[in-house]
DNA sequence: GCTTAACCGACCGCGCTGGTAGGATTTACG
DNA sequence: CGTAAATCCTACCAGCGCGGTCGGTTAAGC
């Protein structure tokens, strides 16, 4: 799996917010209510919102959280970075230093790194895919039914690699 | 992290047979030597990469494992799926009918789920970074020092989402 | 001052990952 | 035939991250 369901949680409550005007906060409880999700984790994770400036919070009695920015200006690049941490493929490339075995990468004899190779076009993909969807257009498709359905991609069923 | 070491090692395994001529068969001793990965592990990969029947096995003394295909004709794509399963970004993707707060997707009260619309997005980026790329790619970059320095994504660090 | 809700940190079971151990089987070679 | 070299197979294990809980503290409204 590529990511947890920290991500999956705390995409599904910015889109909650972003359903929501920005003018009254809305408390963590609805949003576990409408989402079924456990109030005690959302709360984690809408920690890492928080950090990460995404959304702001007002504490006491009709307190809540809401969006810091309007939606559209709300790249979902950010939004996941902040649930997950830094999006890398392979273990050596978050933490360079490190010395595992994995890391081998450099001093490979001067020759280039092909598995580098691979990582960096795949960590590419998923960069420019996140980036490209703002949280206004996930807002706008939870809105309206399902509209002009995604080209989905065509993907081998599991096992099967023939 | 997105691949565990299982893609590091069979990426690795297969570019070094591709890296031999298919004539003879490379034991795996050598190329756990060659690469500074454990042997005992690395059966348990290569055998991954059998059953998907990417490369070919001799057993007894002068054994070993060659390409089933010549390098043009592996995409990373069917090497990555046979090493890791199932490239999915989230569970309920994979796993349709186990019933897990996850997956409340279809039955969102009629309004699409707004995290598939993203998970798919990021699903076919990270699918069509895999499947542009084959064997031979990889192959040839390892020959070469590096040559055309691939435009690598620019990506904040870990903990800064500012 | 009671209630609501954000905030904080400690804790914990479970499953998966990375890796080891030990053996069984097959083949080349002398 | 015997031995060495290799694949093949299964069981096992420690560590750790994930998903989640709990208890408590602070802050704001009424």
């Amino acid at each position: 799996m590529i990511f947890s369901s920290k991500a999956e949680y705390g995409v599904r409550l910015m889109v909650e917010l972003g359903r929501q005007s920005p003018e009254h906060p809305t408390s963590l409880k609805a949003v576990a209510e409408a989402e079924g999700l456990p109030l005690a984790y959302l709360e984690q994770v809408v920690a890492r919102l928080r950090k990460a400036e995404l959304v702001m919070s007002a504490r006491g009695a009709h307190g809540g959280y809401w969006l810091a920015r309007a939606p559209e200006e709300i790249s979902m690049d950010e939004v996941v970075q902040a649930l997950e941490g830094a999006i890398a493929p392979m273990e050596c490339f978050v933490n360079e230093h490190t010395e595992r075995v994995l890391c081998s990468h450099e001093p490979d004899a001067g020759r280039g790194c092909a598995t580098k190779l691979l990582w960096t076009r795949v960590q590419g993909g998923i960069i420019r895919s996140l980036q490209q969807t703002t949280l206004a257009d996930l807002v706008e498709f939870s809105r309206r039914g399902e509209p002009h359905r995604e080209p989905q991609v065509v993907l081998p069923a599991a096992g099967a690699a023939a």
